[in-house]
RNA sequence: GCGCCGCUAGCUCAAUUGGCAGAGCAACUGACUCUUAAUCAGUAGGUUGAAGGUUCGAUUCCUUCGCGGCGUACCA
C-alpha cells in the first residue's frame, strides 16, 4: 500500500520521474500545457484505419502512454484514451534529434500528443509514424505493471482513479451505469413523467424502515437533522401538488451494515403515477426493464452469474402468501402470530420475541423464497404489517396492493398503489410508533405535514422505487454493490 | 457485530521444519531504425501491515491492534 506520502519523502521511482520533468523544464519544455488541438479521438481512427492509413492522413491524437520499446534510434509506444488504443512510431529520423530526446524522457503514464500519418505495420497494425511528439502531461508516481494489472481489490476500490485508468473493462462497466441510469430516464420522461429534486437533509425522515444519518444545523440553534433515508413522502406531496407524474433519481442515505448488495449510500429511483393503481406500475417496470433487456442484452437473455435470465416473457406474477405456501407447504394466513412463529423456527429461521406476526412472515419469506426468484418475478400482495404506506387490497382488507419485482434472488425495488386516505394512513403511522415503543428502532415516524398534505387530498397513485446499484449490477454481470458505485464506503487508511 | 482467510520491492507473486528475503514486470546504465509481455548485458530497489512476546535466530510460532476480502448477522 502506499499512501500519499509527502513529495520530499518519496520513492526513488517518483524521484526518478520528478528529475525526468527537471530535465525537460531545462529544455524549455511546458510539461503541463494547457490544451492539445486533438483531431480525432483514437476510436476514430480506429473505425477509419484503412482509409486513413492508405492516404496517409495527417493526424493529431493524444492519449496516455501505456508501454514503450525503445530500439536504439527507434521506438513503439501505445497510448490509450477513454475507449481505445493506438500504436505509435518513433524514428529519430522523422522527428528529429531534439524531439526524439524529448520522447526518450517520456515514460508509461505521461499524457502524449503525437502528430504524424497514419500507417500499417509490416505486422498489419494500425500506427501513426510520428511527425512530432508532445508532452501533455507528466506522471509523477508509476503505474501497475502492464501484464497483470491491478488487481488488489483495497487498491481498486481506495484510488479508483488508477483502477479505471488500468482498467478498460472497469470504464466500460461504469459508462453502462450511466447508460442503464439514461434509459430509464428516457422510457419515465416518455410516459411523460416530470423529472424532480427533493430534499436530501430532511427535519423528520421516512419513507422506509430505517436507522438514518442525522447531524446538526448550526444556523436553526444545531437543529437535529437527517439524511434522507428515502424521498418518497416527499414525491406524493407534489402529486398531492397537482404535478401528474414525477420522479427523481436520489441519493439515499442508511445507516447501516454494508455487504456485497448494501453501501450506506446508494441510488434508488422513485415515481409516482397520479390516477394509476399497482397494475400500471407493473406496466411501468416490463417497459424499463425490455428497454433495459434491448440494450444491454443478447435477445432478451441476460447472462448474470451461473443464471440465465429470461426478459422475453415479462414478469411472472406470484402472491406473496402463495409463493410462501409453495415453499414450505402449508398456508399461513390463517395462523396466529405464535403458530407462524413456531413454523419459522420448524423451519430454522431465527426468530424473536420482538417479531410480529408480518415479520416473521416476512422472514420465512426471505430465507426460502427470495433465494428461488431467479427468473423476473413480481411478488405481490403483501400483509399489511409490513407496508405501512401502500393502500389496501381492494378484495382483502389484510392485504395491500404491493408489489416487489425480483430478479436473479433479489430485490431490485418496491411498489404501491399508494396509501392515499388519510384517516388509515395516521392509523397505520399509530402501528409504526407502537413498535417503535416496542423497541423497534426501524419503525416508521409519524409525519403531522406529510398527514396534513394528504388531507388536502392525493388522487389514486401509483408510486414506485427501483434500486439503481442492483440494477446495474445485474446488466454488468457484477456481483459487489461497490464493482459498481465509484467511490464505495472504505474505512480510512491508517498510516 | 461474529467467523474464516489475507497483508512480502512501484505492480503481480515466491520463500522447505523457525536458519543469509527471491523472481518477473516496472525503474536505472549500455547495445539495438518495424517492435508489440521487444531482446541482450549490467545496476539498484525491502522497517516482510503495526506493536509486543517466545527463541541463539521469526516472513514463518503466539498475543494485541489496523486495513482488506469472503461468509454470516443486521438491513427491504
Amino acid at each position: 500500500m502506499s499512501p500519499g506520502r509527502p513529495m520530499e519523502e518519496q520513492h526513488h521511482l517518483v524521484q526518478v520521474r520528478r528529475q525526468h520533468l527537471e530535465e525537460l523544464e531545462q529544455r524549455g519544455i511546458d510539461a503541463y500545457p494547457h490544451r492539445y488541438a486533438r483531431s480525432h479521438r483514437l476510436a476514430e481512427v480506429v473505425a477509419e484505419g484503412e482509409k486513413l492509413a492508405a492516404a496517409e492522413t495527417k493526424v493529431m491524437v493524444a492519449g496516455r502512454m501505456m508501454s514503450k520499446r525503445r530500439h536504439g534510434k527507434t521506438a513503439f509506444a501505445h497510448i490509450e484514451d477513454e475507449d481505445a488504443r493506438l500504436q505509435i512510431y518513433v524514428r529519430r529520423d522523422e522527428v528529429g534529434d531534439e524531439n526524439y530526446e524529448l520522447f526518450k524522457l517520456l515514460e508509461v503514464g505521461d499524457h502524449v500528443g503525437v502528430e504524424g500519418s497514419m500507417m500499417f505495420t509490416r505486422t498489419g497494425e494500425l500506427t501513426v509514424k510520428a511527425a512530432r511528439v508532445h508532452l501533455l502531461g507528466k506522471t509523477l508516481r508509476p503505474l501497475p505493471e502492464k501484464w497483470h494489472g491491478l488487481t488488489d481489490k483495497e487498491i481498486r476500490y481506495r484510488q479508483r482513479y488508477l483502477d479505471l485508468l488500468m482498467n478498460a473493462e472497469v470504464r466500460r462497466d461504469f459508462r453502462r451505469r450511466t447508460e442503464i441510469i439514461q434509459t430509464i430516464r428516457d422510457v419515465l420522461i416518455e410516459d411523460a413523467f416530470l423529472e424532480v429534486e427533493t430534499p436530501i437533509l430532511q427535519p423528520m425522515y421516512g419513507g422506509a424502515t430505517a436507522r438514518p444519518f442525522t447531524t446538526v444545523y448550526h444556523a436553526l440553534g444545531d437543529l437535529k437533522v437527517y439524511l434522507r433515508i428515502a424521498d418518497e413522502l416527499y414525491l406524493k406531496r407534489l402529486i398531492v401538488g397537482g404535478y401528474d407524474r414525477v420522479f427523481e433519481f436520489a441519493k439515499d442515505f442508511r445507516n447501516e451494515g454494508m455487504d456485497r448488495t448494501h453501501n450506506p449510500e446508494f441510488t434508488m429511483m422513485e415515481c409516482y403515477a397520479a390516477y394509476w393503481d399497482y397494475e400500471d406500475v407493473m406496466g411501468l417496470v416490463e417497459r424499463v426493464f425490455a428497454r433495459l433487456a434491448e440494450r444491454f442484452t443478447e435477445e432478451g437473455i441476460l447472462q448474470y452469474g451461473e443464471h440465465r435470465i429470461d426478459f422475453t416473457k415479462g414478469f411472472r406474477r406470484a402472491r406473496f402468501f402463495d409463493l410462501l405456501e409453495e415453499a414450505v407447504g402449508q398456508d399461513l394466513r390463517k395462523l396466529s402470530r405464535d403458530e407462524v412463529a413456531a413454523v419459522a423456527r420448524d423451519l430454522g429461521v431465527e426468530v424473536d420475541e420482538s417479531m410480529g406476526w408480518g415479520k416473521l412472515l416476512d422472514e420465512i419469506f426471505s430465507e426460502k423464497v427470495e433465494p428461488t426468484l431467479i427468473q423476473p418475478t413480481f411478488v405481490c400482495d403483501h400483509p399489511r404489517e409490513l407496508s405501512p404506506l401502500a393502500k389496501r387490497h381492494r378484495s382483502d382488507p389484510d392485504l395491500v396492493e404491493r408489489f416487489e419485482p425480483f430478479v436473479a434472488g433479489f430485490e431490485v425495488g418496491n411498489a404501491f398503489s399508494e396509501l392515499n386516505d388519510p384517516r388509515d394512513q395516521r392509523a397505520r403511522f399509530e402501528d409504526q410508533l407502537r413498535l417503535r415503543e416496542k423497541g423497534d428502532t426501524e419503525a416508521q415516524r409519524l409525519d403531522e405535514d406529510f398527514l396534513r398534505a394528504l388531507e388536502y387530498g392525493m388522487p389514486p397513485t401509483g408510486g414506485l422505487g427501483l434500486g439503481i446499484d442492483r440494477i446495474v449490477m445485474l446488466f454488468t454481470n457484477r456481483h459487489s454493490i461497490r464493482d459498481v458505485l465509484f467511490f464505495p464506503q472504505m474505512r480510512p487508511e491508517g498510516d
